[in-house]
RNA sequence: GCGGGCGUAGUUCAAUGGUAGAACGGCAGCCUUCCAAGCUGCACACGAGGGUUCGAUUCCCUUCGCCCGCUCCA
């Protein structure tokens, strides 16, 4: 088999996104907007189905998982804290000269890539004024459009997660380890929006922070802390996990989630962050990749993946900043901990209270505290330990909707070329969606239009099955035409009412049984015989 | 942000300094007893703005968008 070039097949892929009604150009007919696209009537079936099987996962079938929904525009505070406005606005300098890219602040400190010999302030490149580069969108609160006003769409959903942490705790009556998942639009002004909708400026996460004891704690209360053995899944959380554990668990967990959505194993790709490439304060943080049409290819030839979702260890960095910014405690109590902690032998407790107050002293001076003051804190923090108080560490599994989206379709689209009896070869695409994410989950068809029996017959199948799960009618052309445009939709199963349906079946088991459908199936055509009754029980196990 | 390429029906493509054709798709009707059958009819496009010209979809400029390579991606 020939495999297309990858150019090729995004663009078959953008095309009949376009056709069949997953996704649009946002504002199209005024020219488009770069970086924003919009999903048609198939698109947001299918996006809404991938939420709602993240939902029901994530929140739904957990006893240690709540949900938030929180807004968009929030205190520019939680930006201070979580370090985006640092980050992000920082004035450059361009050089028309050697297209480099400088932070304005560095030109004395930057050696010129063309005169490595020179600075690039002493250079001879042409350059442009300092400009600011703030990747987050910009907005203003109120009708005064003045500095005071300032606020910004959020670039992610964890701030909130965090900055609402302790009412979820109060009123969710949770208790560490447990998540807060949220779901929710995020915004970022890339420089250069690429590859459809894999980076667009305007974005959907889901992502879950997951809270956790910290190690000192959990070898307070459970003597140690197991470390992980082996590779895979490992099994339903225990109370001696660390944070490693955790972190385990997650990454698997999600790995399951990806392939029960459908995306096979061998598409995606675990990739664990290089010591350099972390963040300063992550332990670290794997990368769920799959394997794009547009991916770069490693030596051996491989797609090398581009990311669907982050699982981070972040320590207690997130809480403890926010801490620190806005003046409020974001510790926990725990019970537990105090009671185990007066058991223990003195020599022990000077142990983890030392280890923890060592790692609390470095995150206050890396967050540029004066050490004696920091000094002072941590110790304080260490002091809370056998009062049963802790800022929780969080795992955060932190994925992008719209990602997911186009690697569903990408994954799921198919041809199959299939020659008639004319000779005339034919190319037909098929989006195998896995049925739980299917938009429409089945179409019912009468076999004829033109036969009034037939058609009502068909329209009373679709309106019990339309209340319970995305059903759609059609009677438009011959029932081939109206199979293949359902194969285009990725329409898991056909439901077809014919001659037998009504006068009853001419043989096999269910010989002279009225009321039967054919079934069909899209990725293979196969047909069966089920009894209309039977139907939604039928396709509600399926769909699940 | 830089460099290169490209913008014509929904999609894929033609043609043209004198305002555009096709295929597939869509819609309506007829027909049709299971995998894009057939017949008839209908609707739908020169990304936007400016310039040159008697006249611009065509040439020029600007802009917007898409693709590729850099850059960026907390």
């Amino acid at each position: 088999m020939v495999e297309p070039k990858s150019n090729e097949l995004m663009e078959k892929i953008v095309s009949l996104c376009k056709r069949r009604g997953f996704i649009y150009p946002s504002s199209e007919i005024y020219g488009g907007i770069n970086g924003f696209w919009d999903y048609g009537p198939l698109g947001a079936e299918l996006k809404r189905h991938v939420k709602d099987a993240w939902w029901k996962d994530m929140v739904r079938l957990r006893d240690d998982v709540a949900g938030l929904e929180a807004t968009i525009i929030m205190s520019p505070k939680i930006w201070q804290a979580s370090g985006h406005v640092d980050t992000f606005s920082d004035p450059m300098i361009d050089c028309k000269t050697c297209k480099g890219r400088f932070r304005a602040d560095q030109t004395d400190e930057i050696p010129c890539p063309q005169r490595p010999s020179k600075m690039v302030s002493q250079c001879q490149g042409e350059k442009t004024e300092p400009r600011a580069f703030n990747l987050m969108f910009q907005t203003y609160v109120g009708p005064v459009q003045d500095d005071s006003a300032v606020a910004y769409l959020r670039p992610e959903t964890a701030q909130a997660i965090f900055a609402q942490f302790k009412n979820v705790l109060e009123t969710s009556r949770q208790k560490v380890p447990f998540g807060i998942a949220q779901i929710g639009k995020a915004f970022r002004n890339e420089v250069t929006p690429r590859n459809y909708t894999f980076r667009s400026r305007e974005f959907e996460q889901m992502e879950l922070e997951y809270f956790i004891r910290p190690d000192e704690v959990v070898e307070a209360i459970c003597g140690r802390v197991a470390k992980p053995s082996g590779n895979g899944h490992p099994g339903e959380p225990q109370p001696n996990w660390g944070w490693e554990l955790w972190h385990k668990y997650w990454v698997e967990e999600r790995l399951r989630f990806y392939e029960a959505v459908g995306l096979p194993r061998h598409t995606l790709v675990e990739y664990w962050q290089t010591p350099a490439e972390l963040a300063h304060y992550a332990r670290a943080t794997v990368d769920i990749l799959y394997k794009f049409p547009f991916s770069k290819r490693d030596e051996k030839g491989e797609l090398k993946g581009e990311e669907l979702e982050g699982i981070a260890a972040r320590s207690d960095f997130d809480l403890s900043q926010h801490e620190r910014f806005s003046g409020k405690p974001m510790g926990v109590f725990d019970e537990e901990l105090r009671a185990a902690w007066a058991k223990l032998d003195k020599a022990r407790q000077d142990e983890l209270w030392k280890r923890y107050y060592e790692t609390r002293k470095g995150y206050l001076e890396r967050s540029g505290v004066a050490p004696e003051q920091a000094s002072k804190d941590a110790a304080e923090d260490a002091d809370g330990l056998a009062k049963g108080q802790y800022i929780p560490h969080v795992i955060e599994p932190s994925a992008g909707v719209d990602r997911l989206i186009l690697a569903l379709i990408a994954d799921a689209y198919s041809e199959v070329t299939e020659t008639d009896a004319k000779g005339k070869s034919e190319t037909r695409v098929i989006l195998k969606f896995h049925p739980r994410v299917a938009p429409i989950k089945v179409a019912v068809l009468p076999l004829l239009k033109n036969k009034p029996e037939l058609v009502a017959k068909a329209q009373e199948v679709f309106n019990t099955l339309r209340a319970e799960m995305n059903t759609f009618y059609d009677d438009g052309g011959s029932i081939g035409r109206r199979y293949a445009r359902q194969d285009e939709a990725g329409t898991p199963f056909c439901v077809t009412v014919d001659f037998e349906t009504l006068e009853g079946m001419k043989e096999g088991a269910l010989a002279g049984q009225k009321d039967t459908v054919t079934l069909r199936y899209r990725d293979d055509g196969r047909q069966e015989r089920l009894p209309i009754g039977g139907l939604l029980d039928w396709l509600q196990a399926r769909i699940r």
